[in-house]
DNA sequence: GATCCACAGGAAATTAAGGGTC
DNA sequence: GACCCTTAATTTCCTGTGGATC
């Protein structure tokens, strides 16, 4: 038998002049910003009436904005940003304000936060990630900001502020940047914070919050009915008339929505379904096609996370991972979690052990992750505290994210010593660390 | 009720790496 | 090259905890 040689040219040459679904796929991005934003008009009333004090040269309040992730809060900042900066266009209002916007995801920290801006204010300064101490980079940031935005406004918008990790520093950005506006008066700065945490501010320095909280949007989760709404209106640009299925787009938004209303995750559903049509020539999208779609980025998700995670967290995983496939009749406790681990580096490729206080930090980043769930139990005198430890992935997933790894393949089959002896606890690891 | 077990987990210290100034 | 600074990862030290045992 003979098997068909893949012809690269003529599929290209199909993708162009056969198979057209598309009419602007950069639509069913989640970065794309569209000309309306269905069900977020009080939001964006709130957010234009704010800003746009700074037409008359006077500086906007400080806001910040909560909402879970999906419910527009990036889209609706940039949205208005956008059309703000297109009247000070129009009117040829000379002062356009700078804007700067920095994901705190990204960038974590207040050091590199403070180069960012200084980078972007004046981009020959070129400010090192690390290098420079912190008074340096605050006063050049006021000079910089004392001589360019004398007659105008810097819009500073710090999306996912949750992420930043030295947010309860003395000296974080927040700090130094609610301070901006009073120890240079002739400069005017508005700060925009965006979390996906509720309850973020409850942490914060009062001096900070009562600085930074001038006002506060909150950004509801959507129903699937607006879901639905907003797929619509990004389907009728994305797509040539008649491909998309309208089941196909109710059960995308009822997914979607049943994920804490998120419309970024119905976006990634429908656009995955859509190059699944694509690929396989066909002209109509359906149901089947975003069921398929999800599975696909529901492993994608999982797998990929599991492929970038530190080779520390590998091994522990890997050690929760053999625990639960060779011996899950009994509970996974950290002792014994610690006891595998030591094993499996000592077998490996001569990675250091790490401490037992470190490994349970990194049992906890897992759980926060949700690959694994653990219970505290207390079981009394003779077996202390500990956590058990349950395993939350398929043998799908783990093969598919580490067949390929070098440091891992050998050990998809390896049976653990300490799955065969059941009499460890922790000390045992500690002399298992030490003899080895 | 006191003691003990096996940790949990917070806080501070340490280390290494990357980059700066003088 | 010595010294200073920041970041991120990790270690060390310490106190706290729920429940079985004494």
């Amino acid at each position: 038998m003979t098997l068909m040689k893949f012809n690269i040219e003529q599929y290209f040459e199909n993708l162009i002049n056969y198979n057209i679904i598309f009419k602007n796929r950069d639509a069913l991005n989640t970065s794309y910003i569209p000309d309306s934003l269905p069900h977020r008009d009080t939001q964006i009333k709130l957010l234009a009436q704010i800003f746009g004090v700074s037409l008359k040269n006077a500086q906007p309040s400080n806001v910040f904005i909560y909402g879970k992730t999906g419910t527009g809060k990036t889209a609706v900042v940039k949205f208005v940003t956008k059309k703000l900066i297109n009247k000070f266009i129009d009117q040829k209002i000379e002062s356009v304000p700078k804007w700067i916007y920095i994901n705190c995801n990204e960038v974590r920290t207040s050091y590199r936060i403070l180069a960012t801006i200084l980078n972007r204010l004046e981009p020959r300064e070129k400010i090192p990630p690390t290098g420079f101490p912190r008074d340096i980079l605050i006063e050049k940031l006021y000079n910089i900001m004392e001589n360019q935005i004398k007659n105008s406004i810097c819009f500073i918008i710090l999306d996912e502020i949750d992420c930043l990790t030295d947010i309860n520093s003395k000296n974080n950005i927040l700090y130094i940047l609610s301070r901006l506006n009073e120890t240079i008066p002739s400069a005017k700065v508005c700060i925009i914070g965006i979390s996906n945490l509720l309850d973020f501010k409850k942490d914060l320095d009062p001096r900070i919050l009562s600085s930074l909280s001038e006002e506060e949007i909150v950004f509801p989760s959507y129903n699937a009915k607006e879901i639905y709404d907003i797929l619509i209106e990004r389907v009728s640009v994305a797509f040539i008339p008649n491909i998309v299925d309208d089941g196909a787009l109710k059960l995308c938004s009822a997914l979607a929505a049943e994920e804490n209303g998120d419309a970024r995750r119905a976006l990634s559903i429908l656009r995955k379904a859509a190059e699944l049509v694509e690929r396989r020539n066909l002209n109509k999208l359906n149901v089947e096609h975003i069921y398929e779609a999800k599975e696909i980025l529901d492993l994608d998700t999982t797998v990929e996370f599991l492929k970038e995670l530190p080779v520390q967290q590998k091994y522990i995983l890997f050690s929760i991972y053999l625990n639960h496939k060779y011996n899950p009749d009994v509970p996974i406790t950290t002792g014994l979690l610690y006891n595998t681990y030591c094993e499996l580096i000592n077998k490996g490729l001569g990675m250091n052990v790490l401490t037992p206080r470190r490994v349970t930090s990194l049992v906890k980043d897992l759980e926060l992750a949700g690959i694994i769930r653990s219970d505290l139990i207390s079981k009394g005198k003779p077996n202390g505290r500990t956590r058990y430890i349950y395993f939350l992935l398929s043998d799908k997933q783990i093969k598919k994210a580490f067949e390929k790894d070098p440091e891992f393949e050998d050990f998809l089959n390896y049976i653990p010593d300490t799955t065969k002896n059941k009499n460890y606890n922790y000390r045992d690891g500690m002399k298992f660390q030490t003899l080895i």
